[in-house]
DNA sequence: GAATTTAGTTTACATTGTTAACCTTTATTT
DNA sequence: AAATAAAGGTTAACAATGTAAACTAAATTC
């Protein structure tokens, strides 16, 4: 296969992802929420301690971008903010019921797709992809170019 | 590996997605070009006949994104729409000199940026990489869950 | 206790994705 | 040939996302 000619690598996986992220919002279009379906399940798994902050190192994004996640999550009823007593400048995230009942759904719904997108590959093939792809993920950390 | 417990595939690739384009972007600082680069590619491929509608399949994208791409890399400097004057609802699409001129240096980027995503995999990997990626992107069409 | 750091918020701006309405030109229908 | 539909491209509107700066309030450091 020639590498020459092909759509640059990075844009070929932005397209992929994207993909991905439209055939869940297609899966999970009889929710209320319509993205943030991951930060939804690492507040889940931060069984009410996690902080904005902490959140924003998971999802490998900034604090703004957290606020926004949070609120829209939050609008929708789906997050409660909880003062911390103890750092009176920290939120504890917490789920509502009604994010605890649809929870299920939505890990459903990406191990559906995950399972869709892989459909033909071996699992020994699949458990090479995470292994590359974490090596690439390594290789194109900031740290190594800027 | 567990493949419980880690973020959604799709949201993997598109993190690294987004960071191979920011170390492009980094690579290419002291162009007027900040981005569209793969599009200046095709636009090149198209020996000067291609037209907006046909840039947007090779894009997977959608003709009015194409018409912002087009006016950014116009303001820029590096294209040029001309009329196509056997159908003149059309444009083809020429790339200037400023463009033919820096167009080595923008695929030698790709390349390097590319190289340094693949660090530590062997030919070997890297092939069935992409052919795997290909599967995948397939199983993610929209027509096989729409 | 003054200065700095941290968690979170707000504002601002540019980019991107999506949809709809629109104009002009070409193709199709009848 | 006239009417209609379709195609290529543009414009406008709106929401989402990324990025940066300035800010408040609380905690930590010196």
């Amino acid at each position: 296969m020639e590498i020459k000619n092909q759509q640059p690598f990075g844009r070929l996986l932005a397209l992929i992802g994207k993909n991905y992220l439209h055939a869940l919002q297609l899966k999970l279009r009889d929710l209320d929420a319509e993205r943030n379906f991951y930060a939804l399940i690492l507040i889940d798994e931060g069984k009410g301690k996690i902080t904005q902050q902490e959140l924003a190192e998971l999802l490998e994004s900034d604090k703004v971008s957290v606020v926004r996640i949070i609120d829209n999550l939050s609008d929708l009823g789906y997050v409660k903010r909880e003062k911390v007593e103890t750092d009176r400048r920290k939120y504890s995230l917490v789920l509502t019921a009604k994010a605890e009942k649809e929870l299920p759904e939505i890990k459903t719904a990406i191990t559906e797709v995950t399972e869709l997108a892989f459909r033909g590959l071996s699992v020994t093939k699949i458990e090479e992809l995470y292994a590359d792809l974490h090596i690439i993920k390594n290789n194109l950390n900031n740290r190594n170019y800027e």
